[in-house]
DNA sequence: CATGCAACTTTGTCTTGCAAAGTCATACTT
DNA sequence: AAGTATGACTTTGCAAGACAAAGTTGCATG
């Protein structure tokens, strides 16, 4: 009746699922931005954003803003794909309870 | 801008949350009917089941039919409320995952 | 009395989230 | 030059929780 198995773990669990939404609402985040939206610590943060971007789900960009360093965060093909795929499953559910 | 705290960690979690949406979508749900289209061990359900209903979402019905014990799972008013509640956040998500 | 089935409990393992503290580099300050 | 601050990251440790497998109980039928 549902695929609850492609709601791929990795995007579903809560911390990343917010990563991967900010991401998707912009063409990039820098650090210090997602961590202020989500309010995490900036290790479990980091350790998210390593965990997506090594599924190559996270792009990591890094530069130099007024003489100090800033990575940000961007969406890749394939993780845009993936959350894509992962919202289809959610709209299911959200149909799925609206009805009756 | 989103808020995450709000996605109830108790149905969040994937295993839950399969069970809430087949819940919402029929009065109520005989065991062996969850397990075979959850595809989850009993012992597994069963607490998933019992984590749910300390919590006040879900009801037990305890049946004899054919002879055979049944129990049945339903929906509280408060889990149907806290269920609607937790859609509204994934639509929420759907709907920013979409624009852009 | 043995077998079978539903439902439930117990046990143990293994993963994972998460925070706190530590590290490192760079850049200001005095 | 020494000290302080900040961004980003790593390490460590713990606690929670998912999950499966096996054991338990109750009832019903052969």
């Amino acid at each position: 009746m549902f695929d609850f198995d492609k709601l791929d773990k990795l995007i579903h669990e809560r911390g990343r699922l917010g990563i991967m939404t900010l991401l998707a609402t912009r063409p990039s985040w820098p650090f210090q931005d997602l961590k202020a939206e989500l309010k995490m610590s900036d290790g479990n943060l980091v350790t998210h954003l390593r965990t997506l971007h090594e599924a190559g789900h996270v792009a990591i960009i890094k530069e130099v803003h007024h003489e100090r360093p800033q990575t940000s965060y961007a969406l890749t093909m394939k993780g845009r794909a993936a959350f894509t795929e992962y919202l289809a499953v959610l709209e299911s559910i959200v149909k799925a309870g609206r009805l009756k």
